[in-house]
DNA sequence: GTCAATAAGATTGTTGACAATCATACAATA
DNA sequence: TATTGTATGATTGTCAACAATCTTATTGAC
């Protein structure tokens, strides 16, 4: 047992992957499952109601479909997929209202999670890192043709951050609704204005973390937020035309 | 197949359950089985940290161990119970810290909650209940004696409140967090004065709803959970003393 | 007497097979 | 032609057995 995954003929293909990994944490096979079949959805390479079968990624990592089953109901708990009873899974859909309300969230725990950092005792162990990144960003949003490392880099702050939370359940759920959006929120900083705005927002959160303030923390992160989803929601309506 | 089931022998007794209840949304194995060991650990019937063996369970519910894995993961999904990898699953046991830390996310999205009922279109609809039950809460709360009506009142609120709610990932969050705090909910409401203050809170909110205020029904229900969290977290340390 | 190594038992992880249900295509009827 | 019923194949749900790992108890050495 203690079997390795590795994503045999794959249809897609997948980085091929063997366990000891030294240091590591040592992941579960379902796990490795979860984590390939996740990258797949989230990454796009498969659709929105794309329906997942056991037998086929079964197949594809040379195991039974045990822990496919169990790697499934991992990705649901992570809301990539959604499982019907008797109909398997398949890539989860979200209608326009449910990306709002999925940024509605993030806007509350985003918030919580900003003034959580700001308020540690320990956050100036945090400052150089934020800095660095936030001046990037401000690099980046001078040049309109930088718009997908904007994006890479306010994804690298935001886990970043995420991952310095102490409450591991709030780590838990902002993970899962960030992997649920990551696909729209790129969508909310198409637009050089709103990646002026979107810098503005990240200074006001430096500043409000190297005085400690809580309050002003968790207003940036909440105006953050909310204009990601605005901006988002926008683009989405637009795309729904066509 | 389609098996339904009934806890034979069991050691702590369970309700038996059979499953053709027409109307209803038809319950999966796994979630049955899910259902009856969940209430036995918000039930207290549990201790916290005790160990919970998939052999026994599935004895128990005469099924095999596949089901009875399922619904553990299900119940780890909401909270109650944490599995570790090769050493199985065990009644949550959470430290203070992490209780409170429960609660602060509590205090978001129940706020973002309250917020959405009071913007809701359809709120009237709600507030002939909303108003009934602060009704009796306010009811209750003058007898010292009925502590524990009080509690199971403001219980059946929230879990109506939730239930209004139009987000469903709202709701399945609210619900795990309200069910792993049910235990510790109950010390925050105590004490007579708390009651009588909770009542305020309360009687805030059904104003807010009654007159479309979101902003004034977030912030009643933050500070109702606040309070409820500085009052459990309080009773929590006193009994850690002893 | 305490600690470490070892062996036995118990428990979880995985597998392959079977049962039940669902989806689809096709045929029969109105 | 549209609709309903039926049969077939595909897919999920469940089970029981085996493999790997962990836990506990026992033995031996210092």
């Amino acid at each position: 047992m203690e079997h390795s995954v590795r994503p045999a003929p794959a249809t897609t293909a997948a980085a091929p992957l063997k366990q000891p990994v030294a240091g590591a944490p040592m992941l579960s096979l379902p796990e490795q499952i979860a984590l390939q079949v996740g990258s797949r959805v989230t990454g796009g390479s498969y659709a929105p109601g794309q329906r997942i079968m056991e037998q086929a990624i079964a197949a594809e990592f040379s195991v039974s479909r045990g822990p496919v089953r169990e790697a499934l109901r991992l990705l649901e708990k992570d809301g990539l997929v959604t499982i019907l009873p008797r109909r398997g899974a398949q890539v989860t859909k979200l209608t326009i209202t449910e990306v709002r309300e999925i940024f509605d969230i993030r806007v509350a725990l985003n918030g919580l999670r900003d003034r959580s950092l700001a308020e540690d005792p320990e956050r100036l162990k945090l400052l150089p890192m934020l800095e660095a990144e936030v001046a990037e960003l401000a690099r980046l949003a001078r040049d309109a043709r930088n718009s997908d490392e904007y994006v890479k880099c306010v994804f690298r702050l935001n886990r970043a951050l995420t991952a310095a939370v102490r409450s591991a359940r709030l780590r838990a759920i902002l993970d899962a609704l960030a992997g649920q959006t990551l696909r729209y929120s790129r969508l909310g900083l198409a637009s050089e204005a709103r990646r002026r705005q979107s810098v503005k927002h990240w200074q006001e959160l430096v500043k409000a973390v190297r005085e400690g303030d809580g309050d002003r923390a968790q207003h940036a992160a909440e105006l953050r937020v909310r204009a990601s989803r605005d901006e988002a929601i926008k683009k989405l309506r637009e795309l729904a035309e066509a």
